[in-house]
DNA sequence: CTTCATTTGAACTCATGGGTTCAACGTAAT
DNA sequence: ATTACGTTGAACCCATGAGTTCAAATGAAG
């Protein structure tokens, strides 16, 4: 079956795979764990449906799969995000700015909100799902956050006696207003709109912690 | 039919409605709306199947009354929490504190964290239950608070230049690093916790926004 | 007592969809 | 050529559940 050249068999396999994974959370996200039909996901990944069973045993186990993938590459995005608190010039504030926006971007977008709707909605029949959400979740984003806090505490670029609590305030002020602005995650907003959120947050967020 | 006693098979009418509506809620929060079945509803409401079917029409209609009908009970209890602020006494942040921690209980209760995930889940296919949200949800809450919050700011409580921006921003340092803490409204955290995370609240927003 | 509306349980129809089976097919390894 | 494996489409079984029907029961109004 395999020697070096093995793979390309494997290979094809690990497309398929992909593209299961892949079609099962764009299905998902649109109709629902419930109103999702296996049906459905086999077309949207261009594949047979007993080729799916062939991947997955259950349609329970494709939906935790595929969150697990979307939660994974969510993230990584996000971790990216806070890149210019890495080395902030010499000014802190257009730094904490520049963060903002960026979070507010990745935080509205159509993949990010359709995995928080899935996730809050099927949180109490999958309760396994919650280690998605430790690992791949906002969990990590502020622990990564209040790392960097600290680091600019220590440099003296601002006052954040306990790290912990500045980075979850910090997300706070930012990404709570969502939830209201984008009415549940349905609607988008304009550009301007996200950047005067991104400024009264990191203003608030100044304020209150001593930026210098 | 209806004289004046006529309302007592009216009542009889109310009471059955009543009881579908809040037996409907209890088992589309257990169940989520498409594996919640109307035969459980009705036995959860002490009624037969017909009977439902001959006060709604639809599993959809009952659904969306049975939402509506939630919302409104959550709301006039979140706007009562508020009443600290109508007439603080000569301690402000004592008065935020107060309030603070009772939106926090509120805002962790079983009916309020099912109310969330059901409007989250099925926000796409039913996107008229916004309608809810913008009259009994967070928005009404937030106009409310700002309202408060602007008459202190006249009698040179605080500094609120922008009331709306001050409460939203209030609300959002409160209740944002609840979705977290609760593990997305599936834990119940101990009292401690609940005052710890008022008090930070508060301590934060008095800083931003220059509680006397 | 009669009447009218409502409720009730049970049975029924019908559509949907999870999961399986199977024979046919393609394709790469030996 | 043969073997082995993954894929495919179609048909299939079976459980669930929305919504309806109906005859029997209930119960208040007149």
């Amino acid at each position: 079956m395999s020697t070096i050249e093995g793979m390309s068999t494997t290979r094809g396999r690990i497309d398929k795979r992909q593209a299961i994974l892949e079609g099962a959370f764009t299905v998902f996200a649109r109709e629902g764990y419930a109103q999702a039909c296996v049906q459905a996901i086999a077309r949207e990944a261009g594949v047979a449906k007993p080729t799916v069973y062939n991947h997955m045993t259950d349609k329970a186990t494709l939906f935790r799969h595929s969150l697990e993938a979307a939660a994974r590459a969510v993230l990584d995005e996000r971790i990216a995000a806070l890149e210019p608190l890495a080395d902030p010039g010499d000014d802190l504030r257009a730094a904490l700015q520049q963060a903002a926006g960026r979070l507010l971007r990745l935080h509205t977008d159509g993949r990010s909100c359709a995995l928080r709707r899935l996730l809050y909605s099927e949180v109490t029949h999958f309760p396994d799902i919650l280690d998605i959400v430790k690992d791949s979740g906002p969990d990590r984003l502020t622990r990564a956050l209040a790392d960097r806090l600290a680091r600019l505490t220590l440099a003296g670029r601002l006052r954040a006696g306990d790290p912990d609590l500045a980075a979850e305030q910090f997300l706070a002020l930012l990404l709570g207003p969502l939830e209201a602005r984008t009415q549940l995650g349905t609607r988008t907003l304009p550009e301007a709109e996200l950047d005067a959120m991104a400024q009264a947050a990191v203003d608030a967020f100044a304020r209150a912690w001593d930026v210098s």
